[in-house]
DNA sequence: CAAATAGTGTCAAAGAGTGTCAGAAAGTGT
DNA sequence: ACACTTTCTGACACTCTTTGACACTATTTG
């Protein structure tokens, strides 16, 4: 599981250090594609692959179901660590995540989040509104219960 | 269950003591989380596998999914004790929950929360006000019977 | 082919996190 | 009241992680 938030700083070359705690968890590398929110997602190698599958899966007559692949397979890439624990961030993905020098890596369970400084700090403050989130956890305390 | 409230201290480097009775019933560990009123919570593991669950099983397409789980695991964390039964509270943490040197664990049953020890004596000012309590809870039935 | 650019490896320093221990304080039992 | 045990705290030493700098290799471009 990925938890937590760090901030980090993007060397001249675009490399990034990954958490150590996270590259435990990711041993092998990660996935990194494009999110849905000017975000990266950062997958561990197997978990990808399951959702590659999954995506394989759905029938390529569907336009939507077509995008959704070219969205996510174009913008993938799959990286490893240096020896000092750093992936090296290919540029077309730092230019989608307008990521220059310094960065938030975000924890979101199975899966974890690059961010722009800028673009965090927005996107926590709209976790901000009370009225949102308690209907969000209404949501999840409802499947919390049931079953 | 959690009982009681202690007030501890948090030393240079973040850490802070768990009354040894609160360790005994959460061995393995807690989550703490951001609270709802600039305090932290604090979940024994499987309380919070629970939740965490629930929420890998919605999909990350739709996005109040992923506003939820942002909020939810990006202000976590996974924490052990040292062999003095200390956690470190990560920076961000600390920051959200306005804890410095001295704060106040608070049993609330079947989680603790964290306090800074100011916005606890404002919280406690409210709650043991009598003139507002005898009326303020009597739509919640308690009763041991009821439900 | 040469030059420019992009990518990789290595190292050392600063800072953050962890382990250990002894003393103070609080709690328990006789 | 006293001795004993447990718990918490502060200090110190140590390890691990991240970062910036520099040197080097590979790739692309003209």
């Amino acid at each position: 599981m990925f938890f937590g938030q760090y901030e980090h700083n993007i060397d001249a070359k675009g490399r990034l250090t990954i958490p150590a705690s996270f590259r435990e968890q990711a041993p092998e590398g990660i996935y990194l594609t494009e999110g849905f929110d000017s975000n990266l997602i950062a997958y561990p190698k197997q978990h990808f692959e399951q959702i590659a599958n999954n995506l394989s899966e759905l029938s390529i007559t569907d336009p939507e179901t077509r995008a959704l692949r070219r969205l996510i397979f174009s913008n993938a890439a799959m990286l490893t660590y240096d020896t000092a624990g750093r992936i090296l961030i290919p540029a077309f993905l730092r230019a989608t995540g307008q990521i220059n020098d310094t960065c938030m890596i975000i924890g979101v369970g199975d899966s974890f989040e690059i961010w722009s400084v800028e673009l965090w700090s927005l996107e926590a403050k709209s976790h901000n509104d009370p009225q949102k989130n308690s209907n969000r956890w209404a949501a999840i305390n409802i499947s919390a219960r049931g079953n």
